[in-house]
DNA sequence: GATTATGCATAACATGGCAATGTATTCAGG
DNA sequence: CCTGAATACATTGCCATGTTATGCATAATC
């Protein structure tokens, strides 16, 4: 895959899986990774500096936390973070509708 | 809209724009902005240098030509540029479909 | 005559995804 | 037992690309 088009969809994906419920960096990836058949692999180098941007954003807020015999940064998501994301998912289904224009046929209606 | 969603898009739009007909770079903005709805604003920062870059990549050709009493710079589709055109169209399909599989619920289909 | 639209182009800047690297623990296989 | 893979977090440097700002030029509009 093109990594560019992943580029700014990150962090929508990110608070999505989030918003189900706390969890931690390494499950988010394969959450993602399985939702999308395989299709996102997002990479160490992508996954927690987007959660660090994330957290310095206010939309989510992290705690460690032990779980099968294992230290876990945990991220949950805050009020603003909900906000966001469901600003994020209008944002997203405008772009995808916009470009569905674009590529869909001349009279911008897929 | 958060211009990082763009990202990797640009290409996509502009080779379709160009796939109906030669056309050149002013124009081609137009279309798109129409197109999106007004929602893709493709300002001459990033429409020029996509523009050089297909052509770069020889998925575009210009020519020079005169229409209206202006000097205006002609893209055409090369071969290759209808290939990647149809590559870049799936690419998208996917992209959209993973994002859907993320965002629209947890079992991956939407 | 001034402003807006048309038209091409580049430079500096910021953003953000990726590969590579580093560290550490757990678990399965040989 | 020991080696490798999977799990888990993190940072650094690279690179691609979109944006803003700037520059130049002509045509149309007010």
């Amino acid at each position: 895959m093109d990594s560019r088009l992943l580029s700014g969809t990150v962090d929508t994906l990110l608070l999505e899986v989030i918003s189900a419920g706390a969890t931690y960096g390494y499950s988010i990836a394969q959450t993602v990774l399985a939702r999308s058949r395989g299709y996102f692999e997002i990479t160490e180098g992508s996954l927690y500096p987007a959660l660090h941007r994330l957290e310095r954003q206010k939309y989510v807020e992290s705690f460690w936390k032990e779980a099968d015999g294992r230290e876990r940064k945990y991220y949950k998501l805050t009020p603003d973070g909900r906000t966001a994301l469901a600003a994020k998912k209008k944002e997203w289904r405008q772009f995808a509708t916009g470009v569905q224009g674009v590529l869909g046929g001349a009279d911008g209606v897929a």
